[in-house]
DNA sequence: GCTGGTATTGGTAACGATGTGATGGTTCGA
DNA sequence: TCGAACCATCACATCGTTACCAATACCAGC
């Protein structure tokens, strides 16, 4: 009966495929590919050499629905143009797969896809999420309720006990402290869009820290995180002040900036301007830069976020921890330092 | 009997759990979620607030199995940290997305990777690949072989036919002819790694415009893509030629030539050295750089690409076709022309 | 020669959805 | 008023695996 039942596609082939034409049940045939099952030798090798000759691979999706584990994890970031996110994503899926995990990439627009996003997450099946963008309280408990491991990644919650992994940017204060030192008063602030927890934890960690100086900053202008918007930013700033430094909220709005005032403006840097980000991306090591920034230490924070996933992929319910890694320090060549 | 069965975890819920809540059979439920299916509305609505109510999403990886549809396509990069292919990724993931596509992202070290990373291609179940990597002509066969549609990205084969996109550099001689008209004589260029045939292509583009106007390139030196690579191989150059003009076989490797030569040696750009790339990279329209090169299309490069792939997934068997792009010359300020 | 233990193997019920054919209840035309 | 045509619903087989259990084969020991 059931002759025409698991019949081979010309997709590759099914276990039975393989099992009829090495004489075996299909049920050997799983074992075959199965580490920690009993094969005799000789079986496992007639099983091996059908399998080649058919081109024959497990079917992760047929097999994902049995034991309840797709080794897919999601990735999602908020903006990939960011030249920051590129280097996080390519350490994440290196260390990912390194672990036997797939990534289901997520690149979000602008951050009211991120509902939808989470339903597809849902759908399918991940084992994990690691999330590099803002979620509100109920998405998190979203996570929770369906018991999927997540990992902030750079970003936390005050609201809800979640694992993540941070970059501190106690450095940074040093880093303005030291500026002060050197004589910096006249402080412009290049900070993100309102609404990205980062950029204003960023601008008002500079904000604070100058205020211990007993400094106020002379302005507060506002970018997108890209070098049009600090570069823009930059000119309306010197339009309106006079400034003997300038604080951007990431590396390449420091950038914009610093083109800004030493090309169009003819402003020495560091001499008559200090200027500094956040973030330490490959571009402001470039000769032409030489940013001074804090530098994520993206390889350390990638694989602590990998290890955590997976610490409660393994072990569901674990607590929420929060793992904390200073930035460095970069000198670079762009601020008057104390 | 079997009661057991189809009993709720705590992951979501499952279509049964919502048919027991709605009172109404596992199929209306699997119904309520497909369209063009017919559902009495005031069922529908039942079986909606059931399914609200409990979280439910339908299991995508068990429609993949049934429907042998994953919707997910697979994207292979070669080499993300390369700066060109954040912004093909970024474009890639939001066009496929629009189609209902999720993207599994494979990024390569190095080449040798490709082999275990189709070996998870097949496995998945994937309705089709984006490749931007070199495939041996056994890789290209055996997709065919499985009838996963696939679609070359800046690549193409000489031996197996397949889809492909791809940007034509023919602006690239335009370029380099102008560079000549202009009076630029003692050519230096930086290709890429010998095994890389976007590298060769667009130094042997190089090579064969300059043979035109009956010039030899006075040295070829080679880097890996990165700015470090170009600004050794810049040094290297300068220190064995008097160039004036440097063709790069990407814009990254341009600007670390330019910094090598501008910012080390003194050399004045353009008026005592042109340099030019090829991509058209974000960091190239810096205004600290400027740098003359040839865009790629990159939205429509990956549109067609999507849409080339649909186009198979839709119609299985269709034929291998190739579109090309012109890149576009973007003028700059680092390289003198007629 | 029989018995008990171990190593292989085959059979079968899931996993969570889809889709087809069967069934029951309405509506409508004649 | 009755059958035809429909619509909504249900039951069931199926996708390609895994995991469990039962069945078989083999071997040594008595």
């Amino acid at each position: 009966m059931a002759a025409h039942r698991h019949s081979s596609a010309q997709r590759g082939g099914t276990s039975y495929d393989v099992a009829r034409a090495a004489g075996v049940s299909q049920s050997a045939v799983s074992r075959c590919f199965r580490p920690g099952t009993s094969v005799a030798p000789g079986t496992r090798a007639r099983i091996i050499a059908a399998a080649d000759a058919l081109g024959y691979r497990p079917n992760a999706i047929a097999q994902g629905l049995i034991t309840r584990r797709s080794n897919m994890v999601a990735v999602v970031i908020s903006n990939l143009t960011n030249l920051y996110y590129p280097e996080v994503l390519a350490e994440l899926t290196q260390q990912l797969s390194e672990r036997g995990a797939r990534v289901l990439l997520f690149a979000l627009r602008g951050e009211s896809e991120i509902d939808s996003v989470l339903d597809l997450v849902w759908r399918y099946q991940v084992d994990g999420a690691i999330v590099a963008a803002q979620l509100s309280t109920a998405q998190m408990l979203a996570f929770a309720a369906r018991g999927t491991p997540l990992v902030l990644y750079n970003r936390q919650s005050t609201t809800v006990p979640v694992a993540s992994v941070c970059c501190d940017f106690a450095a940074g204060g040093a880093l303005i402290a030291r500026m002060v030192a050197a004589g910096s008063r006249a402080f412009g602030l290049i900070g993100g869009p309102p609404d990205s927890a980062v950029g204003e934890a960023r601008v008002e960690g500079a904000r604070a820290e100058l205020a211990r100086a007993g400094i106020a900053p002379v302005a507060l202008d506002r970018g997108d995180f890209s070098y049009d918007s600090g570069h823009a930013a930059a000119h309306r700033l010197f339009a309106a002040h006079r400034l003997d430094a300038i604080v951007a909220a990431n590396d390449v709005m420091a950038l914009g900036a610093m083109d800004a005032a030493r090309i169009d403006l003819g402003i020495k840097i560091p001499e008559d301007l200090s200027v500094v980000g956040f973030d330490g991306v490959a571009p402001a090591r470039w000769r032409g830069y030489r940013l001074t920034t804090i530098r994520q230490p993206v390889r350390r924070m990638t694989a602590a976020a990998t290890e955590m996933l997976f610490e409660r992929i393994e072990t569901p319910g674990l607590g929420p921890e929060r793992r904390l890694f200073p930035g460095d320090l970069i000198r670079g060549a762009t601020a008057r330092l104390d």
